[in-house]
DNA sequence: GTCTATAAAGAGATAGAC
DNA sequence: GTCTATCTCTTTATAGAC
């Protein structure tokens, strides 16, 4: 629900009848409405860290690419609620609690940002554009996904991660005017 | 404000308040708050229209899309506020007026998806996958901007452009790899 | 075109029974 | 752990003076 319309524009009292119950039993649960979205992003960031947890121990750096963009694009699709919400939504919360969340969002990104360095610094990847600007292209490529992707829709996750990572890998949309040139 | 904190979570006093009236007085412009987000949302598409009409005029298929490019991000990065407002917030619209920005959208998504096509069938992108694919893929290279994008950071938009176009045009970012294979 | 005053509805949240 | 009843505040929007 907060994907779908927004965490401002959900009340507790659907979100109470979502799950069955009524509108104040939710406050046996949460004590406020911003704990609800902070959890959720908590979660999402936990997801997503566990998903990437293990592709710094891949050496070889173009497949630890591919193991990341394939995880990220896996873990965003299945969970598409949770992390469209903690991607989108977290801007409701402030504080120590957005710090926290921008903290989590910070880290995921580094480790984004460390693999681009580690496969530019073994050649896999040009050295034209620094490993900041290429992780935000990266991301870009990547998070939009989140807003329209359809589980039930004719692509699968792991298809779509494949080619996000041989059009960024491989420069896969351009392969033909490269091989004539 | 919209683009901030979101259009639900943003009141029409905040609103008022922010051109210097009471709120009350904003009715004498609008009907309704969600007059507003509509209006928002169709100035945000007649821009983006106005910024790519006359790419199809552009013969050269590889020309063509970089001007897209080009014209999308500066676009999307000169009036973000207006553009995230249409992309992230539309969905607090409903009926008629949701299905009239629905129809900008895919008529701009259309145009992406043609562009592509273009270039496919002159061989300057690969055919290994579909025109809708790319697409999709160009379109998240190109929307998440949005999001994060700071006019008063290092990167400008041409730059920015500059360096998605030649990701997805020339696979850039792969581009020593491809050298040395 | 903006103001003050205010209506009407809906929001998050609490109290206390079961 | 969920309920009903309800509090309090905020919200969108209107009425009518200036």
């Amino acid at each position: 629900m907060f994907r779908e319309r927004g965490f401002a524009a959900t009340t507790t009292r659907e979100l109470a009848d979502a799950v069955g119950i009524r509108g104040p039993s939710l406050y046996h649960h949460f004590e406020t409405k911003d704990d609800l979205l902070f959890g959720v992003c908590q979660e999402s960031l936990r997801r997503l860290a566990e998903a990437t947890r293990a592709v710094e121990a891949e050496p070889d750096p173009r497949a630890r690419l591919v193991a990341l963009i394939d995880a990220h694009v896996t873990a965003i699709v299945r969970d598409r609620d949770l992390h469209a919400a903690m991607l989108i939504e977290m801007r409701a919360l402030s504080g120590e609690r957005l710090r926290a969340v921008i903290w989590g969002r910070d880290n995921h990104e580094a480790l984004v940002q460390r693999s681009i360095q580690y496969a530019q610094e073994a050649g896999v990847l040009g050295s034209e554009h620094s490993a900041r600007e290429l992780s935000l292209a990266l991301l870009n490529l990547l998070n939009w996904t989140v807003i329209w992707f359809d589980p039930a829709g004719p692509i699968t996750a792991p298809q779509f991660a494949r080619l996000l990572a041989s059009i960024f890998l491989d420069g896969t949309a351009a392969r033909v005017s490269r091989r004539i040139a």
